[in-house]
DNA sequence: ACCTGAACACCGTTCAAGT
DNA sequence: ACCTGAACACCGTTCAAGT
């Protein structure tokens, strides 16, 4: 009867579980995300994402590695054109990722949740690593301008991977007196960078 | 038959659904929580915690409400005997803090979900302000000892909350290279001091 | 007041069977 | 290969009824 009775989704089931689970967790929260509906949503029967996730924590995991993915994605985009200063490096860093928590704060949630199971997610870890990365990177190149105090990179860049992500956070959970919640980025922007200049 | 059949947990199924829940959550994560089997566990039917918990996510509220108000318990206790130095008063509650977090990882992951309903738990906000309040607090009087900068509290204040906030969480969602989740800790305190002094 | 039992509409997961 | 249908053992929530 209807024209889509074989495959609306062109064989590619996997990539549209994991694109309408990002949308119901967006919309309803992650309460709200189970497979069957997910498999009624595509117009599959409720068995056939077991096919493309042997669980629903597998589903889970490939959304926190998306998640991570893009958020290197979008923290990386945030450096171009940016002098190498650090100063405007470290701002336009922060605001990228609080603009990302922001837009995606359910999906921040998941992806820092203590869930994942320890293994099966080796390719979680590497995305996660690809981000942290990044950071590292441009706190090391601002430390060969002299820009930034000696010391290892796990100590200088520690504590900027901390404020960044707690107050990205801390926005998020609207733990956060509202009227500050554009003026505090300055304000944290203005600590990060006290905290690690020579 | 039994000598417990009327009522095993005194008139208090409320605190026992609490206490027994918080273990669960500890013990096998969230996703193992359930209202059915917390009552299994109890001895009370399937229907009696609904006496007690309008809703799952009621009982959830009130799960990170708890959290809330031990941990500024606990919080408040690392400042026992701590002489009125500010670098002495933000090591006490960054340990604390790290510690708390480390000790009820799932709760605190619980505590700063992006669930909670805006309604029905003015009581969660509040218990949320007792402790950001006592950060606060601290704060404000080494800045009246002239220890921390000048400026609006919300100013000095937050991006202490944040980094500290983000380190706990960091560390125990595990996202921090293990050796130095010791060591990282007075990396942590050291930039927070840098940040804050005049 | 506090709890029970049954009922309802959901879940996730598994597995034979179909194409 | 990929999906279906039925089955199993669970859920949360509601509501009459019991004590």
């Amino acid at each position: 009867m209807h024209p889509r009775t074989r495959s609306y989704h062109h064989g590619d089931l996997r990539a549209a579980l994991l694109t309408r689970a990002e949308e119901t967790l967006r919309e309803k929260g992650p309460a709200a995300l189970s497979l069957r509906e997910l498999a009624r949503d595509l117009g599959v029967s409720h068995a056939a994402p077991s096919r493309h996730f042997k669980d629903k924590q597998a589903l889970l995991d490939a959304l926190a590695q998306s998640g991570f993915e893009r958020m290197a994605a979008v923290l990386g985009a945030s450096q171009d054109g940016v002098p190498e200063k650090i100063s405007e490096q470290v701002e336009a860093v922060v605001r990228a990722y609080v603009g990302f928590a922001r837009d995606n704060a359910a999906l921040l949630d998941l992806m820092y949740s203590v869930k994942h199971d320890p293994e099966a997610s080796d390719a979680l870890l590497e995305a996660t690593q690809r981000w942290s990365d990044l950071v590292l990177r441009l706190v090391a190149d601002a430390q060969a301008r002299g820009e930034v105090r000696e010391g290892p990179l796990e100590h200088t860049a520690l504590p900027v991977f901390a404020t960044l992500h707690g107050y990205a956070d801390l926005a998020v959970s609207g733990m956060l007196p509202p009227e500050m919640d554009e003026h505090g980025l300055d304000v944290v922007i203005a600590f990060i960078l006290r905290g690690i200049r020579p």
